[in-house]
DNA sequence: GATGAATGAGTCTTCATTCAT
DNA sequence: CATGAATGAAGACTCATTCAT
């Protein structure tokens, strides 16, 4: 939660301290970024930073919220899948997406990551309050009516395909994107392609051999 | 490569700054970790300990090469398995070591998990070296075989199949151990149970439905 | 001498002022008084507060008149014995006052009393101007007044009781107050009473062994 | 409690940096002292400084303790005749040795005196200790037993002489003192008589007016 | 007359590292 | 080989005040 101030700025200013923010949380991470780096790249005064955002953390929650808004706009195809209640396509697409949103926004997908990656529960929660705990459930019970409907397997721990998934999307986009960048974007998609077949044979109902 | 100095240091000193460092990258990670902490915990002279280790990363390196040494002992006999040859069977023990480790050693494995999750690619490979490419080269070739011998379905890209076990094995297991910690280690196995099944089916070959 | 915009502003608006600017010296003191948080805590813009105000010893010197005024009120019984030309009389009831004052506002009290510890004597006058000068004076003269007529010892000396007097019926009754604001006013009076007697006798003409 | 590097410096370092501290803490207080200012007068490292002192507080309460000893230096007559259990002549004493203190190291003297002033209980107690209330019960005690010897009036309150006593030889040399430094000594001793005379008679047990 | 953004010097404190003893 | 003092750049953050709107 940024102050007014800064939304109030021009935009061309509020996109220059944005981008510099962004520059800073990629290279150095979240622990090392330094205010007085942003504040000398972009010829801000240290004054006005703190008038805009409460302290580093404020302006670390913004980026991510930037993000995050970002990402679901990358990620609504796969959202509409979820309705059609096709996990198995969902997942699909979640990856899809999300080797898409690295390609287009690489350090910001950087950041996303890194932040996922963090283990401090205070400071995530501090930040995210109870989005993910409550996308986790969300997903949980979606498996859990595929469950019923004969289309995964019974055997499969819905909490634990859950974990799974949210797991693949964040960290292996992030894994295979490295290689994507320089690939077509075709040829990403044949690798991704190949993770997917793993995980859709792992969970399908279809011909599991008897355990 | 700590300078000589700290490998004739008594036992005791070698292992009370070794487990300061724990301590402290365990709280504070790499970045936030602080070597006036350090020496103010142990007691040594500042001026001491840049006679054991050339700087913080020589530390952090050490720490990591010692943990490792540690996992290595709780995973050899998935690695006995790898030689007979049974993919299934080796993940499965990788992947119960890598809780066991977690269980015994928590700070020691959060510690070697931060260190997974870095982005920093200078770094890492400065750390490393290439240990990490040829464990992955040698699962690879492993995968390969398995896959002309039949156990493992035709449609699986060994590359893709070696990041997904070797990232399932880091992140899955820090994320369940700290369910685990608080679990009976029975429960626990139960849950990576129900994980390495969608694996298992996943990669195997038999029943696979029709692609 | 704060601006007439100040005192042109409904009275709602100039006692918020008031009031937190009290809240803020009392709690941080003269030095560490920030203005940023004032006008944080009353909402009012920052600017406007150097529209009221010519800064922050501006706002100090007017929270201390009216303090003053305040307490000139709770003394007015005091000085109308002044006139009686009983001193002893004044005293006790300028302390009694200094204490009905205390209990009554302990915030601004304090105020007045750490104003009176600042040793900068630059920054005193600046605010008091000539009153503590002339109130001292005044003092002088009615102690003069009561040796010649006999009820004071001819052995004190007119300037040091002065200081004494005013000495004591600041620092004392806040020191007394403290206890006092938990005991019944009753028990405060009993200790201020022991106080009145030590001075009443150490000034009084009657009895007096021979120095 | 500063960390023994600063006992370890060389003399006249250990006497600059002293120095300076008292002439930062005499001319701005201690709320508005700052470190930066000390560092910069004294030529040594702001990394020094604070290997020298914990904090700021730290650096205070050195200079406090010290101003303490060489007060005691000059009050120690005063506490000989403590020994001797004569009140009115360690009254006195006091009184004088605190003017003789003020005359001799005006500015230590004027910080202790601004100490005694500040209203922060909180940062009292941390510096002080339980010092300053143990001090104030032996002189109860003292106080009491020259009541029960018949020296001091019957309906005197000691703790409240106790305070009284504790207030004049700060506050009261201290004020005297200023007009003492242009005055020859021996004028200044006059104008604590008179002050001393009125405390005596206020106290004596001898020709009191039946109450 | 009200506003509130801009400012940049200032605060205390910690950092990793060097080096003389 | 141990020591621990010296360093000064850097850290996050706050300040009183100005000024254009």
């Amino acid at each position: 939660m940024p102050h007014p101030t800064f939304f109030n700025l021009p935009a061309d200013k509020r996109n220059l301290i944005f981008e510099a923010a962004v520059e800073e949380f990629y290279e150095f991470g979240y622990a090392k970024a330094s205010i007085s780096r942003i504040v000398a790249k972009t010829g801000i005064a240290k004054g006005s930073f703190y008038q805009y955002f409460e302290d580093k953390k404020d302006l670390y929650r913004h980026v991510l919220e930037v993000i995050g808004g970002q990402k679901a706009d990358f990620s609504a195809a796969a959202f509409r899948d979820l309705e059609r209640n096709d996990l198995l396509q969902t997942v699909r697409e979640l990856f899809v997406s999300g080797i898409r949103f690295y390609r287009a926004h690489p350090k910001l997908a950087s950041i996303a990551g890194d932040f996922a990656k963090l283990r401090d529960p205070g400071l995530k929660r501090e930040i995210t309050g109870d989005a993910a705990a409550k996308s986790n459930e969300f997903f949980i019970q979606l498996i859990e009516r595929q469950k019923e409907s004969g289309r995964i397997a019974p055997d499969v721990d819905p909490p634990v395909l859950a974990d799974l998934i949210a797991f693949l999307s964040v960290y292996v986009a992030e894994h295979y994107a490295d290689q994507a960048l320089s690939d077509s974007e075709e040829q990403a998609m044949k690798t991704i392609d190949s993770l997917l077949r793993i995980v859709e044979n792992g969970i399908a109902a279809t011909n599991r051999s008897g355990r």
